[in-house]
DNA sequence: GCCACGGCGGCAACGGGTTGCCATGTATTG
DNA sequence: CAATACATGGCAACCCGTTGCCGCCGTGGC
């Protein structure tokens, strides 16, 4: 019959240790902490006994009086969204190349559950890095306040911000869509608490006057499938040849949602998306997408925040910006200048749109 | 010019609070650690107290004497699985129900990182959950032995564990690939580390015996869609009417590589995946697979583990057994019995791949 | 031979709560 | 009115390391 009291087995401390080595508790914590200041052979004698009885240095009792505990806390705004876990690897790939241990925290895209999070994990970590917060600036400012933190994906005055050459990229699809003929260009856009979305409407703004495309902007939508397909609803209201969403996920869903009412992407509508998430790549038509340097992202905001935990002042200056890339796959496609088959059909659908059109 | 000074502002401690509110600083713990114990106007005083001071009560401290830092650590073997997020949500919402915390940890299918992380974190958390562990039998053992566990997808006698009822799932995959006209079904192995990957293979092997449908295994292939598409090649030498892969992404990865090498899913070989993960809902053909209930899975877990950190003993015996089911959607046909068009093709390839089969 | 100095180890205070036990003061009971 | 019970608050020890400071001792310089 198996024993089910757990077995006592205490803890075991620096002062058994002490006892069992013949010195005092100090001595024992110096070897472990601070090596050079105790006698090598006194050292490895308390090593060899703290190991013949399993000692482990208590992390919990050592941040009482360091107030360091290690670790560091990684808030991301939806772990359901396949943008984070490269962000996530890439923190965490930094952090344990610093020693430190990360807890990572899913906001489930809301304000309040991600302020709740932050209030409870704030004093058990070292650090912070906001991926993608949804929290407003000044509850950002009162974190930054109390810890270090890296804001990731958003820019903000006085607290340390890394983020993607957006601006750039939209640059890049709308010079790429203008190439194939696009003179107009509709932003499906995803939250308004996300501080991206702004930035890709309004660099999209800019990149409109500059090369001459008429631009406009529809929803927001939630920045998922469901999100996209409803903006396909929309876009067949209003239609459009080219489209840029707010993330891959919508242009998926955009995708679908226009192809259920028989229109072609890319023969009626060239959609963009950004990301460049792996579904991007197994989807039909292949995704067009801006591609953003995820793993290096988290590593660059968990690099940046280890040194501001190690005592250097956090560079608040400008941001550090990361490059992006177009991918450029198959759901874009030169401009479509008659109404043609396909196109005589989407105007069909418009009027009396067919919701069984999408079964053979 | 800017105050670079990070101000002083040192933490408000229960020593504060006693003090200005004339009241010992055991009467301060109390008063939030257990309120029926203090008057309740001293303790509202108190609460005032400490509200106008800011006063937080510091987790750390308080675990130092209770040994209960009331958060749980979930391991799970790859977050860049997307199967994890839905368990890491499921988890979540159990956790914060019950007041903890979860802090999450990415083995990234490795049983060294694993390991070493679980070491780092165990002595800071109350409770484990080991999603899809890489560890060995042993080392989970030892784990349970200083630690409450509660390990998802495996079971292991003397540790409470929560598994989905695979065998049924591949049952009913068999049935659903016999009633199409299949005999032979070819499984797609997953990591040998994979407890489920076994338990799949052996229940196919079991479910063929029945089914009179032969079976057989090809792999280990990585879990992911370039394992798959590397299983595609292996399939190509020796040709299969039904597979049934580990997960969802191989299954994804072995259709695009067969389509690439001019084999049709569902028209030449039907498709079969595990997991129900988003994108089997948006690749074309969409997935025929074996859904679990992943939420369900992770806060039944997390539920049983936080009993466990309660006192409860632990429910060792049988595992606890969630259901599962047959998603059928177009990646599955009836067996093409002659060698048409499409087939004939595939055996051209057999003899010369043409690598550029799938460009244009 | 004396002094200065460096290496090493111990003492004790500290960090921020928690809790067993005791000392009051008040309410209840006989 | 005495005896008892209970509600409330304080004392002090404890959790487990860390660290400033001091003392001891051996060594080397003069």
């Amino acid at each position: 019959m198996p024993d089910h009291t757990r077995p006592p087995e205490k803890r075991v401390t620096i002062y058994d240790v002490a006892a069992e080595a013949d010195v005092s508790p100090s001595t024992v914590s110096r070897a472990f902490s601070r090596p050079s200041r105790v006698n090598s052979e006194t050292a490895d004698r308390i090593r060899r006994v703290a190991e013949r009885l399993g000692y482990r240095t208590n992390p919990l009792a050592r941040a009482l009086t360091t107030s360091r505990t290690r670790m560091i806390a990684l808030v991301i705004a939806d772990i359901t969204n396949p943008v984070y876990a490269e962000i996530v690897r890439g923190a965490q790939e930094a952090a344990t190349d610093g020693e430190y241990t990360t807890v990572l925290i899913d906001a489930q895209e809301s304000d309040r559950l991600e302020r709740a999070a932050v209030e409870r994990t704030m004093s058990t970590v070292d650090g912070i890095v906001l991926a993608s917060s949804r929290m407003s600036d000044s509850a950002i400012r009162m974190v930054a306040k109390q810890r270090p933190v890296v804001v990731l994906n958003r820019a903000l005055a006085d607290v340390p911000c890394v983020v993607t050459d957006d601006p750039r990229g939209v640059r890049r699809a709308a010079e790429h869509l203008g190439e194939l003929g696009h003179d107009h260009i509709t932003y499906v856009a995803g939250p308004q608490a996300s501080w991206p979305n702004g930035i890709r409407w309004r660099s999209l703004l800019e990149a409109g006057m500059e090369l001459e495309i008429k631009v406009r902007q529809i929803g927001p939508f939630s920045p998922t499938m469901a999100g996209g397909e409803r903006a396909a609803r929309e876009l067949c209201a209003r239609p459009a040849t080219a489209v840029l969403a707010f993330n891959d996920q919508m242009a998926i869903g955009i995708i679908r949602g226009l192809s259920r009412m028989g229109v072609n992407v890319p023969g009626d509508v060239s959609v963009v998306g950004f990301d460049n998430i792996l579904a991007a790549d197994i989807v039909t038509p292949g995704l067009t997408t801006v591609a953003a340097p995820l793993y290096a992202e988290g590593s660059a905001a968990t690099r940046h925040l280890l040194t501001m935990i190690a005592g250097a002042p956090g560079h608040t200056g400008r941001p550090m910006v990361l490059p992006v890339r177009l991918v450029v796959r198959d759901s874009t496609a030169t401009r479509n200048p008659g109404p043609g088959r396909a196109r005589r059909q989407w105007a069909r659908n418009r009027s009396a749109p067919d919701p069984a059109a999408h079964r053979p």
